[in-house]
RNA sequence: GGAGAGGUGGCUGAGUGGUCGAAAGCGAACGACUCGAAAUCGUUUAAUAGGUAACUAUUCGUGGGUUCGAAUCCCACCCUCUCCGCCA
């Protein structure tokens, strides 16, 4: 959430920020009701200061006399009542315009950094770096042929349990993607991250906080008797997990690690990536975040994508880092830096991790503060996948692909799990 | 799901209509004593919003209501705990 104090003080320069994202915004009627509600709060206060001189007066009055129901009591109570209804007249008006301030501020994206390519979409990502050697040959099987092959999973007959997009793993599939989750676990954890298992299901306030509500609610999945969604990314609960606390400040930077299931309804990207793990309804993912001092969120954001990267790095897959352009930055983001892991089926990078350094929006609308010289200001908060798994999987098939049709299994992850190839059943 | 109890400052806990933003204790900070420390004694110590400040307002789980005035009364909701039932 932006701060509606900027947006009362200086209209102009939050529509410029904004429109870094490509696209035009009007922020003056919010201006609007901003000043309004201002001026409201102003009276209100008067008011309500006369009225409790007034309180106290009728207090001691009844003290001094014994009679409570002299004329003179009697008219200072109907002044009072007077100051009530303009009082509670007022505060209706506030709620109103409260809500509606709150409801517009919380459709307004984050302001793009101003270190973050300007661009429209896609096609105006920024290729920061690659790493390792990306595999370029003729006939590679695409990794839902390999998994096919090596029976590591059906979506076919997973149909029938649910519908299309979701995926059933199967012996060695199940087991790699066990495995994948566990590795990557015990490298954040040794690496300083605290681990988390936090539950899938989240309600409403923490979509909100995250920044998945209001504008999203098409993208998860609602249960109909509760006010609880299966959560879209462990962003989610992570980031409701502090709110509404103050941080000591020496406890900062705070950083998590949690493995949860996703879940997304995809809507609009039917089409899409209809085959095999890159696109589903339901996967698995370890996500990195951090809640950072407010001053050091540039160098956090550096160490969280370094995290991130040091997974495909180990586990010796081919990837570039991508400076995503503010027209392509999602809505809570200041900045974002994607890791795409080299697919050579469609010869192509595809986007592995996605680290975002979100500034103070979320802690804003979570209300997530530290002390700093005795004042309360919004941490900032940042994450990142450390890996999705299920494009790990992909990635580890296609590239790790032989001519036998076996699958070599990164050294890496060996140990995790149990041994060097999967080979035909 | 049934029955009961409860939610007050950093913590414990008192407070059932009027200087209550809230006793007391603990904790913490500062000072005295001490070579230093412990102990003891004294003083201070809630948060948020607005304002340069003085100050003003709000906040006793949340939201409404009654009243000139609500931590205190009324209504709804949320959460926690205990017992019973069910259950991986």
């Amino acid at each position: 959430m932006l701060d509606q104090k900027l947006i009362r003080e200086n209209p102009t320069s939050v529509e410029k920020s904004l429109s870094l994202r490509g696209k035009d915004f009007n922020v003056f009627p919010i201006h609007k009701l901003t000043i309004e509600k201002k001026a409201i709060d102003i009276e209100i206060s008067n008011l309500q200061s006369e009225s409790k001189k007034l309180s106290k007066l009728i207090g001691l009055e009844i003290g001094k006399s014994l009679n409570n129901n002299s004329a003179e009591l009697n008219n200072l109570k109907k002044e009072g009542n007077e100051y009530r209804m303009k009082i509670s007249e007022l505060e209706e008006k506030k709620r109103k315009l409260d809500n509606q301030i709150h409801k517009e501020i919380s459709s307004l994206p984050n302001f793009p950094s101003k270190d973050a390519p300007t661009g429209k979409d896609e096609s105006d990502n920024v290729q920061i770096k690659t790493w390792g050697d990306p595999l370029k040959k003729d006939h590679l099987k695409s990794h839902w042929e390999i998994g096919e092959s090596l029976n590591l999973f059906d979506s076919s007959k997973t149909t029938k349990i649910s519908k299309s997009r979701f995926i059933t793993l199967i012996g060695n599939g199940a087991k790699l993607e066990r495995a994948l989750i566990n590795f990557m676990l015990d490298i954040h954890s040794n690496n300083g991250y605290l681990e988390l298992m936090p539950p899938a299901l989240v309600n409403s306030e923490s979509l909100q906080g995250s920044g998945q509500l209001p504008k999203f609610s098409n993208e998860s999945f609602k249960c109909s008797n509760d006010d609880l969604w299966l959560s879209p990314t462990a962003e989610v609960p992570i980031t409701a997990f502090n709110k509404n606390e103050i941080i000591d400040p020496s406890l900062l930077p705070i950083k998590y690690v949690a493995y949860s299931p996703c879940f997304r309804r995809e809507a609009g990207s039917y089409g899409r990536d209809t085959r095999g793990l890159i696109r589903l309804h339901q996967f698995n993912k370890v996500e990195l975040y951090w809640f950072s001092n407010p001053s050091k969120s540039l160098e956090a954001h550096k160490s969280i994508t370094s995290d991130a990267e040091s997974i495909l790095k180990k586990l010796n897959l081919p990837f570039r880092l991508v400076d995503i352009c503010t027209g392509d930055l999602g809505f809570s983001s200041s900045r974002t830096f994607d890791l795409e892991v080299w697919l050579p089926s469609s010869k192509s990078y595809r986007e592995i991790s996605s680290c975002s350094n979100c500034l103070d929006f979320q802690a804003r609308r979570s209300s997530i503060r530290t002390k700093i010289d005795k004042k309360n200001q919004y941490i900032h908060t940042l994450n990142g996948s450390g890996l999705a798994i299920g494009r790990t999987m992909a990635a580890i098939l296609e590239n790790g692909q032989q001519s036998d049709g076996s699958v070599k299994i990164p050294d890496a992850l060996v140990p995790y799990f149990g041994s060097n190839f999967i080979k035909t059943p």
